[in-house]
DNA sequence: AGCACGCCGACT
DNA sequence: GTCGGCGTGCTC
């Protein structure tokens, strides 16, 4: 038989299958040594066949099967060809998916590595006479192991280096011996049950006992969504399906472990990128081996090993954390979608302030809608004051706060109260606005905000590249009081302790929640205090239920306004509904002070409201008047390269071919322009880019693709990004 | 990615 | 004369 093999390498030239033959049945998937180009190299068998073109006296020997079974089971080879095909991806950066870099590792072994010295002392005492007494690390290694017999390899490298401890292994002075071990336990499951109220028993009740479909569940912040997707995860698990869970990776705090541990007992298995290789390993061995059932995850857990899927859940579906954006890129709706039709299982998208593009393919019935208006026990929404910055200005007010804002927060502080405050440090630096009217550069062409350039000094449209020259002073009012950047959270902590010196202040950023359990820490520091005042990022605005917490700042609403991106009107207002919901989640009633230079945007009207649906149908009509997705498909192209000149030059012969691409299908493209990345080069490695939006044909797709292979060339890398976001 | 093959410069 | 630089090309 011959079976066709992709090799473990990672480059171009070999993506493609290899012909081997073996005289023994291999199931397909499994993870094979094979000879390769005069050395041995890993490889996965993606299909078998009986003829083949390649000479006979080339086809060599599948060297080894290296497991039993095969690491990539059938429906994921499903999902590899698939992902291959759409997204142009290499199989090797999709098998890498598939199988963690643990997994394939076999960490799970190497965590549990014991190192011993050989048997036959003679051997070793040969090799330690050979050996220079300079060399520290050898000898100290021989002479530990001497004296205590045996060590874990890990502790061995710690001590006298890894380098070390693999060449004696080499050298066979050092023999090992590995064994597996669990290291992840959960808690017991708890017999808890929480009566769902009607609503959400009714929409339990719809995704478990209809066809499978796509979902779309808009709940308000705080309506119990959460205990939606558990129950709907407990139905799969009792008909003995699986279900796979995945949550933006900033909200996996532990708590919302422990919540679902609770719940499922051993039945859980986490995957995000805090855990270590060995627990990595653990955790993807036990949802292989069916000892989970249920995974909760991040982004890349949609490509977790389960058998028999019952339900797929993407909660928080609207965060922009689904879009891988490096590497593989793919987007984890799509590949959910693939996913749970070939399962034949339902995908629920939940949001309380669902993505303009979800929530369009609910109006047009592609996903079905389920919505819950009300939060548990129908507490009140918290009310949302809009304070305009630029009046206080001009009232004399030059502090970051509002004066509302700080008499709100005293009257809490003196109730004895919490409160949250959010400061949106988010991407950008370097902004303009007029501190005297508000206004800000915007492109001409393009109505999105120009971004401030340092190094030449100039405004830039990341959208068609034009150019303009830097401001002086403010074009409409002639002031020259312009502003350039924006606050950070340190700064408002500062302030804010200057206000309250005796109240306890907590920040919560990048910064501070670096370390492992920092974040776990604040949240708890945060929670049992009162009064006490919470500063952060958009990390505050995930799913933490502090019932004490009465008063939400945000400050500077507007920054996410001005992101150079068609979405940054549906950024704004999905973070500030995020934000606010953090108020009132108990008895007392919550209140949010929204700090911006723009009250008169029309986002925030709608936010004030909660009136996510009049939000939408003025976005949704925007985006298709000016052909913007979810009316268009944006897609960027990426040429990278050292070589400048190779880059642009590349860049611009695709471009010509697009034109005429463009020509002969006039009615297919709504947008083409190339220009240098707005971040024009990273690493060194220097970007062109030519982003267009067409209508959603895939004919026009599959040639831009076969324009990108016609535009090959040496030391030059292309990417294409179907469902571009970001455009840097 | 690696590794071999191959064609030009400076070395015992 | 040879050792070795890394440009080019191939891997079933």
């Amino acid at each position: 038989m011959i079976y066709q093999v992709v090799v473990d390498v990672a480059n171009n030239n070999v993506d493609r299958l290899f012909d081997y033959e073996y005289d023994l049945d291999i199931p397909i998937g499994s993870h094979v040594l094979v000879p390769f180009g005069g050395r041995t190299v890993e490889g996965y068998i993606l299909s078998e066949t009986t003829k083949t073109d390649i000479d006979q006296s080339k086809i060599k020997k599948i060297s080894r099967v290296l497991e039993d079974t095969p690491p990539i089971k059938e429906d994921l080879l499903k999902l590899l060809h698939f992902m291959c095909e759409y997204y142009h991806l290499r199989y090797i950066d999709v098998i890498r998916l598939l199988i963690p870099q643990a997994v394939r590792q076999d960490v799970g072994h190497m965590m549990e590595v014991t190192c011993t010295l050989n048997d036959d002392m003679s051997v070793v005492d040969e090799f330690v006479s050979k050996t220079r007494g300079s060399a520290k690390n050898i000898l100290g290694a021989i002479q530990y192991l001497r004296e205590f017999g045996a060590s874990t390899k890990s502790d061995l490298s710690k001590k006298f280096s890894l380098a070390t401890v693999n060449k004696l292994i080499k050298d066979k002075i050092i023999v090992t011996h590995s064994k597996v071990r669990y290291r992840v336990k959960y808690g017991a499951q708890e017999k808890d049950s929480i009566k769902l109220n009607d609503v959400q028993q009714s929409i339990v009740d719809e995704v478990t006992n209809s066809a499978p479909g796509v979902y779309l569940l808009h709940g308000v912040t705080g309506s119990g969504k959460t205990e939606v997707y558990m129950n709907i995860i407990k139905h799969a698990l009792s008909t003995g399906k699986s279900a796979i869970m995945l949550v933006p990776e900033i909200s996996l705090t532990p708590q919302v472990v422990r919540n679902f541990s609770k719940k499922f007992g051993e039945d859980i298995a986490v995957l995000h990128s805090g855990l270590s290789l060995g627990e990595k390993y653990d955790e993807w061995m036990r949802i292989y081996s069916g000892k989970a059932r249920v995974v909760i995850g991040a982004r890349s857990a949609i490509f977790a090993p389960v058998d028999n899927l019952g339900a797929i859940i993407i909660d928080e579906e609207h965060d922009g954390s689904y879009f891988s954006e490096s590497n593989p890129r793919y987007y984890t709706h799509e590949v959910a979608r693939f996913r749970a039709k070939e399962s034949g299982c339902s995908l629920v998208l939940g949001s309380a302030t669902p993505s303009i593009d979800s929530y369009h393919l609910a109006k047009i019935g592609q996903y079905k809608l389920l919505t819950m208006p009300e939060r548990i026990n129908k507490l009140p929404m918290p009310s949302i004051e809009i304070v305009d910055m630029a009046a206080e200005h001009r009232q004399g007010n030059d502090s970051i706060f509002s004066r509302i804002f700080l008499s709100e927060l005293e009257g809490c502080i003196a109730d004895g109260h919490q409160a949250m405050v959010y400061i949106n440090r988010r991407g950008f630096a370097s902004f303009l606005m007029c501190r005297e009217c508000g206004y800000i550069p915007k492109c001409e062409d393009c109505d999105v905000s120009l971004v401030y350039h340092k190094e030449d000094n100039m405004l830039k449209c990341h959208y068609c590249g034009k150019r303009y020259r830097m401001l002086t002073g403010c074009p409409e009012c002639g002031s020259h009081e312009i502003k350039l950047g924006g606050v950070g959270t340190e700064r408002v902590c500062k302030e804010l302790a200057e206000h309250f010196p005796n109240v306890p202040i907590y920040r919560m950023d990048n910064d501070t929640t670096r370390t492992k359990n920092a974040h776990a820490k604040i949240l708890a520091d945060f929670g049992s205090h009162s009064p006490s005042i919470l500063v952060g990022t958009q990390m505050i605005s995930k799913g933490h239920d502090f019932p004490n917490v009465t008063l939400v700042g945000i400050l500077d609403a507007d920054l996410s306004l001005f992101f150079n991106d068609f979405r940054a009107t549906e950024k704004t207002y999905q973070l500030v509904t995020q934000v606010s919901g953090r108020a009132g989640r108990a008895k007392e009633s919550g209140k949010v002070v929204l700090q911006t230079y723009f009250p008169k945007n029309y986002v925030y009207r709608y936010v004030a409201n909660y009136d996510y649906e009049a939000f939408f149908d003025k976005e949704d009509n925007l985006r298709r008047i000016t052909h913007f997705p979810p009316y268009s498909r944006l897609i960027r192209i990426l040429v990278t390269s050292k070589d400048d000149t190779q880059a642009k030059d590349v860049a611009h012969d695709m471009f010509l071919k697009l034109k005429d691409l463009r020509r002969e299908n006039p009615e297919e493209f709504y947008f083409l322009e190339a220009m240098r990345s707005p971040v024009a080069r990273i690493k060194s490695v220097c970007r062109y880019q030519i982003v267009l939006r067409i209508s959603d044909s895939l004919d026009i797709i599959n040639k831009i693709y076969d324009i990108e292979k016609e535009c090959r060339a040496r030391d030059v890398v292309t990417f294409i990004e179907l469902n571009a976001q970001n455009l840097k």
